[in-house]
DNA sequence: GAAATAGTGTCTTTGAGACAATATATG
DNA sequence: CATATATTGTCTCAAAGACACTATTTC
């Protein structure tokens, strides 16, 4: 019988859920695990940190490193420290979420380790990952309603449809064009161009307005820095 | 140097911010350092983690011993990792929050080295403490609005002008009772008993109703494990 | 019955949502 | 001009807040 929680020491890792949405709904890159223990599964992206790397730029790096992106949002999700997390060991995560815009996402290469795979349906994950997506899907949602990180799954200018599906592929259901407009409109910035060339009246283009924060964190808010 | 948990260089710890409600408003106890770095500055209670010691249960023995008090309410409240915010040594705080009843704060022993101070008017604190607390304070402040956070600061029974002035208290303005009783009635449940004995019309005793979580903290909720 | 707070009634305003109606590109 | 979405208008309903009013206990 092998010796549960045998070291004395504890590892310190930062994984990152990555957000992108698709035709097909949200998405999410996954690594698999080429060691022990769970060797062969799919499991976040993420490692331990380095010494003087802050916990943020460590999260933009394993997004960097598997997808090839820049996020443009990166929030820390929370900070998972079960006992009996990992078999064997001692090991406390620092987990972030981000989201990459749909376009680029498309390019990302896929390498035969990295593949992307639909939030709602994931496989049997590492570890307690299937755990940390589900809480990383019910922050995303929820913080949908109340704040404005939409815009990070755009390029920056979009139509009012554009920015109204992003909603409706997140929640899952149904949103009213005319209500939609009334509630946003007043944050964003009327670029004055159209988009032109579809076969009906063409929709004005939008641009995020950065003087209203993305999101309210308090304290942490704008820079995001951690502490 | 003492057995302290670390990975390659990197320090773990967990702090904890514990707030009270007095009749003076919130208050927190702090402690005072005994050594460098900071030494004779007051910081958060907290410490390096036990191996075998989840992340929760770490930050509730934080505040038994600082306190002598069991919370009604610990929540994770960040990771703070920046990696300049100790002097020449890597450390990595989890920071936890909790209330304590008023009445129990009210008993706590106090030592030469553990003070209640007002949560608004801090000293210098150890670290980047002051930051921390800062930002528990704004998700306490943030939170009592849209859950039931705030009957963690009073005992089972209570009036509704009681849970009414802990609204006050938090939020720093005044609340209109008949308004908010309708707003909270819902969520309480009715004793049947009233607390007489004042020389007015004697109020109904409501008791908290736990069928209906504190908080929403999805995917994470009821049990409030970490992982 | 005076004092003091408990508790109720009601009006106004605001915002969300349902849904009808109108506008304007392209083919 | 038909089509398809963009955009505007309007109605209803629910919740929040202001505030007047009534109820009930103790002294």
């Amino acid at each position: 019988m092998s010796t549960v929680v045998a070291t004395h020491e504890v590892t310190l890792a930062v994984s990152t859920v990555i957000f992108a949405l698709g035709s097909e709904g949200l998405r999410i890159p996954l690594v698999r695990r080429i060691r022990q223990p769970f060797e062969g599964q799919w499991a976040l992206p993420g490692g331990p940190i380095e010494v003087s790397e802050a916990l943020e730029a460590s999260a933009g790096r394993n997004l960097f490193e598997t997808t090839g992106l820049r996020s443009t949002y990166l929030e820390q999700l929370y900070c998972f420290g079960d006992v009996d997390r990992a078999p064997g060991e001692r090991v406390v995560s620092v987990v972030y979420w981000a989201l990459v815009r749909s376009d680029e996402a498309a390019l990302a290469a896929v390498d035969e380790n990295v593949q992307w795979f639909a939030a709602d349906e994931l496989p049997e994950l590492a570890f307690d990952h299937n755990r940390i997506v589900d809480y990383a899907l019910w922050r995303l949602r929820n913080k949908l309603e109340y704040s404005q990180i939409a815009h990070a799954f755009l390029g920056p200018t979009f139509t009012l449809a554009e920015l109204r599906e992003v909603y409706q592929a997140v929640l899952q259901r149904p949103v009213d064009p005319a209500n939609f407009r009334r509630q946003l409109e007043k944050s964003l910035i009327d670029t004055g161009e159209r988009l032109t060339g579809a076969r009906h009246r063409p929709p004005r283009l939008y641009r995020y307005d950065s003087s209203v924060a993305l999101t309210d964190n308090g304290p942490l808010s704008t820079t995001q820095k951690e502490a």
